[in-house]
RNA sequence: GGAGGGGUACUCAAGCGGUCAACGAGGGCAGACUGUAAAUCUGCUGGCUAUGCCUACGUAGGUUCGAAUCCUACCCCCUCCA
């Protein structure tokens, strides 16, 4: 096992707390594989590389030799986690949870090592788990306490309804640790609560409490917002090899290096590195290659990492035309088809206002050629490349 | 149950009888430039059988030559009181 020291520098990269300070240099000094447990919600198998930051935090604490729990909170997604939220989630059905389980661990397991992974359902032991027994857990927690956290205290102050069942989400969580005697429990910063929750109830149970460590939730791709899906300012971790390279090569260059701290395998000497490379005149793009080709490589493979490299490279550096392009074939009525028309019905506008106001910026071209006549009609028989704007090409046959 | 305030385009937010397809900001898209789909600057940002027409300012009616703007009813949200 590697030292602790060192252990210490790479398990703290990018956390934004540990709790308690000095909490988990003393769990490792027990000098065995600590018991490192992340609940999950099993609503939302759909991951973006935000979510990998946790998963990357995982896989450290893995490769460091410790043992650890991917925990799927089926049982508390019956509640639905009110964190900042003031609207009950519906339950999901047992096959939909399955469904989403497999989902993640076909997700997961390009950052975690499968056979190493313990994969645990909370419903094993809160299924079996009668009336009086959550009664007497329940008795384990005071009002009081639970109003501290923000968002229950905000929601009481202003007067919002909170149902008793979402108090019993923290304990439930927390109960979680305690069945597993769990050494550490990660989870992102709008976690902090519930994994305290969980430090309580294991005093309560007389085992050594948990530390408490917890990540940053990522930025988007806008460097702003939190990354989410519902922003588009997202990653999906199965995105395209080549829409996930471009995508990263957006972020801004301040944003390349929190993304290298969170979302990078590589250690933080080796980033520092490369930081001092670029403030010695390395241009900051050919960081940022490095960056998108090694999370392209992680979910796809290096022969895709390398291809979408290539592809970028030509594609807006050279203004080369893409390989692959949907090609499609279209029907005039008359032997002639508006150029509005064509551009819509190939999907590359979605309206032919939208078509008229690109031509008039300047944005269309066929066959490579920018074209200004809003006017313009094709006759039938040809086959021509339609591009609007740089990332969007169509092979149109008209006939 | 009572008293006020409010619902405007993707979001926030102006407008309070005509010049409003609707100020401004954010977001998005496009163009220029570049060292990259960074940064910066500029433009665009309802639809259509397209120099005109149609639909849109919570819903349904009404007043008016003309309403997002005035009136009536209804729905929803917020604040205060019980």
């Amino acid at each position: 096992m590697t030292n602790i020291k060192q252990q210490l520098a790479e398990l703290g990269r990018g956390a934004d707390e540990v709790l308690p300070e000095g909490g988990l240099e003393a769990k490792l000094k027990l000098g065995r594989p600590l018991r490192v447990k992340v609940g999950f919600d099993p609503t939302a198998p759909d991951l973006h590389i935000g979510h990998t930051v946790l998963i990357n935090k995982m896989r450290q604490f893995q490769e460091f030799g410790h043992e650890i729990i991917f925990l799927i909170g089926d049982f508390t997604g019956m509640i639905g986690d009110p964190s900042g939220k003031n609207t009950t989630r519906p339950p999901l059905s047992p096959e939909e949870i399955k469904a989403n389980a497999a989902t993640y661990e076909a997700q997961i397991f390009k950052i975690l090592d499968p056979d190493t992974t313990r994969i645990e359902f909370n419903s094993t032991w809160m299924g079996k788990m009668d009336a009086a027994g959550l009664i007497k857990l329940a008795s384990h927690h005071t009002v009081a306490r639970m109003l501290e956290r923000d968002d229950f205290n905000k929601r009481y102050t202003s007067g919002q309804p909170i149902s008793i069942h979402e108090f019993l989400y923290p304990i439930v969580q927390g109960y979680d640790s305690v069945s597993l005697g769990a050494d550490v429990e990660l989870g992102g910063t709008d976690q902090k609560f519930n994994l305290l929750v969980g430090r309580q109830l294991q005093q309560d149970f007389e085992q050594d409490p948990q530390v408490v460590l917890t990540m940053p939730l990522l930025e988007g791709l806008d460097g702003v917002q939190k990354m989410s899906k519902s922003l588009g300012n997202y990653v999906g971790i199965t995105d395209a090899p080549g829409e996930m390279f471009g995508k990263l090569m957006s972020v801004s260059d301040e944003l390349m290096w929190r993304y290298f701290e969170l979302l990078s395998f590589r250690s933080i000497d080796d980033i520092a590195g490369l930081g001092r490379r670029v403030t010695e005149g390395l241009n900051p793009r050919d960081a940022k290659f490095e960056l998108a080709s090694e999370l392209v490589e992680r979910f796809h493979g290096p022969a895709a990492a390398a291809e979408a490299k290539d592809e970028f490279i030509a594609r807006f550096q050279q203004g080369a035309m893409p390989e692959d392009m949907p090609e499609l074939t279209l029907e005039s009525s008359d032997g002639q088809l508006g150029i509005a028309h064509l551009l819509k019905a190939a999907g590359l506008v979605t309206s032919t206002s939208e078509a008229f106001r690109m031509i008039k910026q300047g944005a269309v071209r066929i066959d490579g050629v920018r074209i200004d006549d809003r006017a313009l009609v094709v006759d039938a028989g040809s086959t021509c490349v339609y591009q609007v704007g740089k990332r969007k090409f169509s092979r149109v046959s008209v006939t």
